[in-house]
DNA sequence: ATCAAAGTACGACTGCCGTCAAACTTTGAT
DNA sequence: ATCAAAGTTTGACGGCAGTCGTACTTTGAT
């Protein structure tokens, strides 16, 4: 199978890239759940309500975008929010996104 | 015509509805364009390419989510950016996205 | 060797969003 | 009174993004 796929670099983040990922809810979900957990997540692990395949092009366009970083582990996927590097690239920015405040809305 | 349009109060500010209103470029253009005049600004002096009834669709959905405020002067339409309600809702989203840092991506 | 588990890849479908043109409204100036 | 300027409204169109099911692949356990 696809040993590690492609990540981009720090260098290469995009602020539309990486809006258009965290616009949608679940994706929006999948990052506050590793926010929140402070460790690494396997794709199956998370709590979301679509199917497999639709799970897998979120964890797709996230990694696309910088947000995560994947990794296998055995027949597992596991997923890593790569915050210091989006903290360098957009300061600010998932704070904002993950603060209890912003949460609760 | 419709006098003032009606806008929401801080209270009813929906965070998956600003990040709706934000990840268009043409809308994060509008939003960036009036914090850094710092000013309010008419809509026909937006620096922006799209037509008139396109432009008037954005404005809309920056109003309803919150992020300006609008009110006639004459014939024109002025242009208020909801920086402290803003703030006021979703500490230093604004921030992150109106950042030099940011602007550069 | 077989099987189940965990994801991926690939089409296909659907709904929505950004876009525009055209017609209309309101206001201000001539 | 007329006209031009500034937006709005409405309807239509096109494209894309999120969704799913099915088939496939890889890995680990039995």
């Amino acid at each position: 199978m696809g040993r590690t796929p492609p990540h981009p670099e720090v260098s290469q983040f995009g602020l539309q890239q990486v809006l258009e990922a965290l616009v949608d809810p679940v994706r929006r979900s999948i990052v506050t759940q590793l926010d929140a957990a402070g460790a690494d997540i396997k794709c199956g692990a998370f709590d979301m309500a679509v199917s497999k395949s639709t799970a897998t092009h979120h964890f797709k366009v996230l990694r696309e975008a910088g947000l995560i970083r994947q990794h296998y582990v055995g027949t597992s996927r596991m997923n890593t929010l790569r915050r210091a590097e989006m903290d360098e690239a957009f300061p600010g920015l998932l704070d904002a996104l993950t603060s209890p405040q912003a949460q609760a809305r």
